[in-house]
DNA sequence: CGTTCGCTGTCAGGCAAATGTAAGCGTCTC
DNA sequence: GAGACGCTTACATTTGCCTGACAGCGAACG
């Protein structure tokens, strides 16, 4: 998970920083605008936070360009006590949410989570659905808190069902996946994987669903 | 712009309500969590804005009810000044904003334009007609909030009749679109599905005409 | 090296759901 | 009331999926 913060005065952004950091955040600083804007065309970040009030280039125009550049990145602003129009034109111009300095930072971290969750992307280092988990960066699984022991190709399955979740997987798709470049797999490959994932599955709260003619989807059945 | 509100105190839902209808929402209001459920279930809302501080089941609680069921309504809660963790609890269960009371209405208003912005990119893959609802991403179907089971065929007509909606689709056009490149399906197989479609529609809100010798329209015969 | 073992993917039999033809009957139109 | 069109049931066929058996392969191990 990494940050970019974009913040001028040099306390408020350690302190940020600090926070961010022992909640597990990887944080990179700048204290402009323009050093801002390469960063984010450079490297990927789950999220930048600006500071509306920033030097020569202000944090509105930041956002704009980088809009405009179809850079979108979730974007949080922070704004100064007394700046309401600052915030209502954020918004408008395409940030994502947020906060009044002086800020508590359990409701930023939540705020950031909210967002990050929301833009949840393929770099997500953890996957979840039901009480089924994956840990992508150590590539274990686990089902009910019990760990689950997984080859690599049902690995592969389970990881493309879960990050689809809720919606279907084209089973052409899942193929392709699974097949080196020039050597095409019998479709059936597939499906001999999905059963052997069900029998892995067996008595979790999480059931492989079969679309017929199309794929296959990872469903909760609704606990209601 | 369909927006549901969720607030008990009559004074605040009314002013809400007189400043979205203003800013051209179209509002629904209820007083408890329980019709709130059932309504997001039912209809579709661009948005839901939701009191924390609900008489009975309260605002975490229908919260957390809504996104385990599935229902991804964008979810802004209203709370009081000093509920600093209503606020957290809040958007880590899956509120995607909050406002904090009292609050000035452009702000409000932003939010909510920026929330339905967002939302719109995220998924605008669902076609509905009435309480029927179509997600192709899921390929889930459902009228009147219970799910229907659709075989491949029923699905392509009925997802035919609701592009087209309120047109007419022409029989000819959908016999081919059934069928492959060369062998022609009989006009007949098009009747069957529509009369299995019908049998399963039975008792929503929206209704399969025949136009003889053209083809067929999907009405919503309550709704004028 | 040879053996073992687990992973992979093909084959083939079995099965259930989906499909579409045929046919008889109802309904609309002229 | 005759003909065309549409609806529906029954049923045979087709399709797509599931799964057990098995062979190839490569890594680990002795």
């Amino acid at each position: 998970m990494r940050i970019l913060l974009v913040e001028d005065d040099p306390m408020v952004a350690d302190g940020i920083r600090e926070g961010l950091e022992k909640a597990g955040f990887a944080v990179d600083h700048t204290a402009a605008a323009e050093p801002a804007a390469s960063a984010l065309a450079l490297t990927h970040y789950d999220l930048a936070i600006v500071d509306i009030g920033l030097p020569r280039m202000d944090g509105h125009e930041l956002i704009r360009r980088l809009r405009r550049r179809g850079i979108k990145v979730p974007i949080l602003i922070l704004t100064a006590r007394d700046g309401l129009d600052d915030r209502v034109t954020g918004l408008d111009l395409g940030a994502d949410d947020y906060m009044v300095k002086p800020f508590h930072l359990p409701e930023l971290l939540a705020r950031l989570r909210a967002l990050i969750r929301r833009s949840r992307s393929a770099t997500a280092s953890e996957l979840s659905a039901g009480s089924l988990r994956l840990d992508l960066a150590r590539r274990t699984a686990s089902a009910r808190g019990a760990p689950l022991d997984l080859t690599g190709r049902e690995w592969d399955i389970l990881q493309q069902l879960m990050l689809a979740t809720p919606n279907v997987v084209n089973k052409q798709k899942m193929v392709e996946s699974l097949s080196e470049w020039d050597n095409e797999l019998t479709s059936n490959a597939v499906e001999i994987y999905i059963s052997r994932l069900r029998n892995k599955l067996q008595g979790g709260d999480v059931e492989i669903r079969t679309i017929r003619g199309i794929g296959y989807r990872l469903d909760e059945p609704l606990s209601v």
